[in-house]
DNA sequence: CAATAGATCATCT
DNA sequence: GATGATCTATTGC
């Protein structure tokens, strides 16, 4: 049994994004599936902070529904949704219960069980790259929406801090795939990782901001 | 390198 | 009936 991590979650949507840039997500593999059991595990290296009632681009901006509920219970909850028929995404609920917020991891560096996350990508993808984006990653842990309202605290999904003391070089910048307040400077990524997402068309230009 | 098309479906209007 | 917090392959410069 392991403490909980609950300074992880708590604080503005801002400050859990940059936190999370470095911390450990733990996925154990489900059963009835090849490497049940197992633990797949990688570095966060890039998410993007949706905020709370004044962000259009955030799911919870117009009101709870019954896909969106998890984003409006405890911090440190994960909301996944299905994206374009095709691929999920996973993000950290953030805020005190009643307020809709959230963190979406958008990329992680392989840490534990690259070949389970291999055999889901395919053999020929590389290592830096099993975990790069937000619907690879979902892929690549087996994450769907059997996990929606997960706790990210205990059971077969954890994100364990950053080791204290470690640096990490964050850097923020504007969001990717939006139509709406894309050019909030809401993206968090660590510079030096190789399994950054790549850029993608929303519009303009990717200004890279310099943060701390 | 940049732009575009197509895959595919739960959710919401 | 339209719409995505995506990804890959393909085309064009």
């Amino acid at each position: 049994m392991k403490k909980p991590h609950n300074e992880l979650f708590a604080g503005p949507t801002i400050d859990v994004a940059r936190r999370l840039i470095g911390a450990t997500l733990n996925r154990r593999l489900p059963k009835g599936e090849p490497g049940a059991g197992q633990i797949v595990s990688g570095r966060i290296v890039e998410t993007e902070a949706y905020l709370p009632l004044v962000d259009p681009a955030c799911h919870a901006y117009r009101g709870p529904t019954k896909r969106t509920a998890t984003l409006f219970g405890r911090p440190g909850t994960a909301y996944v949704y299905l994206i374009y028929g095709m691929y999920y995404c996973l993000n950290v609920t953030t805020e005190p219960p009643g307020i809709g917020a959230a963190v979406l991891i958008r990329a992680l560096e392989p840490l534990r069980g690259i070949e389970e996350m291999r055999r889901r990508r395919g053999p020929h993808v590389p290592t830096a790259a099993l975990l790069s984006g937000p619907g690879n990653l979902c892929r690549a842990m087996s994450i769907d929406r059997r996990c929606d309202g997960a706790d990210f605290r205990n059971g077969n999904l954890i994100i364990e801090p950053c080791v204290a003391g470690v640096r990490v070089a964050t850097q923020s910048g504007r969001r990717i795939g939006l139509n709406v307040a894309a050019d909030w400077p809401l993206r968090f990524v660590d510079a030096h990782s190789p399994s950054i997402s790549p850029f993608r068309r929303s519009r303009g230009r990717s200004a890279q901001v310099a943060a701390k």
